[in-house]
DNA sequence: AACTCGGGGCA
DNA sequence: TGCCCAGAGTT
């Protein structure tokens, strides 16, 4: 397993390779980042990007969602996939933003997740990417990395994966820390070719070093 | 824990 | 062609 001297050192080396690493979706406006965020799941950013470029010049506000017949909203979205649900989540959530909390985007994890169409790591994104929470939002880039590096065990959940990150990483740099682990999982620790070749952590990587072939004596932690 | 939603990108 | 993708809800 890594130690936690070794994942500062990891967090330094990420940072270098990602200085400018930023969040891709809306950071200035809570209610287009919900939405872009809720579109994200299971399909790629620049899909995500190209379809709101239109939405967001369509839709401003909660209301404008409701103001049009779900299968158009689901036809605005339509190329993304899982679109159905999505676009029938994104209603049924304007609807209670404006019923409940006056068309405000609530900013705090437990009430957004009691939305519908939003779980845990997308109300992690909204409360640190739009109101400053510290918060370390656990999506697959985050996860695969932080288990192959073994600060993480294989078979260890989400949750656990989570609460370590944030144990081991200052609260201060958890936002920052987060984007960069997105970068670097997205372009270089990927998830069917990762560059294990080229990466400056790899001696202390436990799977890269697996991949390559030079896990001297075995410390199979499994 | 396993299953479903899903069109587009990429090898 | 087949597999995967900034997940969440249901069973």
């Amino acid at each position: 397993m890594l130690t936690k001297a070794q994942w500062k050192v990891c967090r330094d080396e990420i940072a270098d390779m990602y200085p400018d690493a930023h969040c891709e979706l809306v950071h200035d406006n809570p209610f287009e980042l919900l939405v872009a965020t809720m579109l994200s799941a299971q399909c790629t950013d620049a899909l995500v990007n190209r379809v709101t470029k239109d939405l967001f010049k369509k839709y401003k506000r909660p209301e404008d969602y409701l103001a049009v017949p779900l299968e158009e909203v689901q036809n605005d979205i339509r190329s993304i996939g899982l679109f159905r649900n999505k676009a029938k989540n994104i209603r049924a959530m304007s609807e209670i933003l404006l019923e409940k909390y006056g068309g405000i985007v609530p900013d705090d994890r437990d009430t957004l997740t009691t939305l519908p169409g939003v779980g845990r790591k997308t109300a992690n994104v909204v409360v640190s990417v739009a109101y400053g929470v510290p918060a370390f939002a656990v999506d697959t880039h985050v996860e695969r990395v932080s288990k192959r590096l073994g600060i993480n065990r294989w078979k260890d959940s989400p949750m656990e994966v989570e609460q370590k990150l944030m144990r081991w990483t200052p609260e201060e740099e958890w936002s920052q820390t987060h984007h960069q682990l997105i970068f670097f999982g997205r372009y270089f620790c990927k998830a069917k070719t990762p560059e294990c070749g080229i990466c400056p952590i790899l001696n202390m990587c436990r799977e890269g070093r697996k991949r390559m072939g030079l896990n001297k004596k075995d410390e199979e932690m499994e």
